[in-house]
DNA sequence: ATATAGCTTAGAGTGCACTATAACGCAAGG
DNA sequence: CCTTGCGTTATAGTGCACTCTAAGCTATAT
């Protein structure tokens, strides 16, 4: 139920440099510490960066979940919080388009390609 | 048919810095030079341009770009320079299920979201 | 003729997101 | 008792992809 920065960094895919830095950004609360200073990491801290990651990955700027972190324990924030969330999908929606006009350009140029690799082939035949 | 780099910059929406940039990188040839010594892009220079633009706005990364730009004029690499597609093609693939999967949680996390506006909405009836 | 607006170059600066270093502390195992 | 192996902090460095500056050169418009 409580991780060590070790565990946490393997469960999350994120170097202990990373989580310190988080946490010193503010993406994530301060974490609890033992008795020796050490931060121990709970379930719903891993659940937080999970979220963290997936908005992260797909191109969040530290800045912005910065912000969005920052409100995360007050209620009055949630329908701005909805909207940075809604303005994010947007953001993936555009991701996504290009991502496929991306695809298509690469189909057409091996296409190119493998009928040229098919014609020079034929000539030696 | 032909293009100034202002008129460049402003079909390909790069910059001029990113333009010369890219020239002295090697992602595009050494643009054609007119009696001013001013660039001259030609539609073939624009047609490649748009491709490298999709790859680029695709995260594969400018010492990538410039392998394969150096390959563009020998036959030879044809099948290095369709390997590099398809890996990229990967790169697509596993970008597009992160979006996906961000997508998901956003869905789920707004839908959270809605319910607590709608039940804390319920109390004010 | 001179201001404006375009172009050139080499090289410096920026912003982002880490990533690493230095210098240190503690505590359990051989 | 001292080495190993965790942890801490503040701060510096890295890599990428631009982005801009400085200094200068034309050609056209007023």
């Amino acid at each position: 139920m409580n991780y060590s920065i070790t565990e946490t960094s393997r469960l999350t895919g994120l170097s202990k440099y990373t989580l310190r830095y988080y946490e010193k950004e503010e993406l994530i609360p301060q974490i609890k510490r033992d008795s020796k200073g050490y931060r121990i990491y709970t379930q719903q801290d891993l659940e937080w960066l999970t979220f963290l990651l997936n908005i992260r990955q797909t191109g969040m700027p530290i800045s912005k979940i910065k912000k969005f972190s920052q409100m995360r324990f007050n209620t009055k924030t949630i329908l701005t919080r909805r909207q940075m969330l809604v303005e994010h999908q947007q953001n993936i929606l555009e991701q996504t388009r290009k991502l496929q006009k991306s695809m298509a350009a690469i189909d057409a140029k091996i296409a190119r390609y493998d009928r040229y690799l098919k014609a020079s082939d034929e000539l030696k035949e």
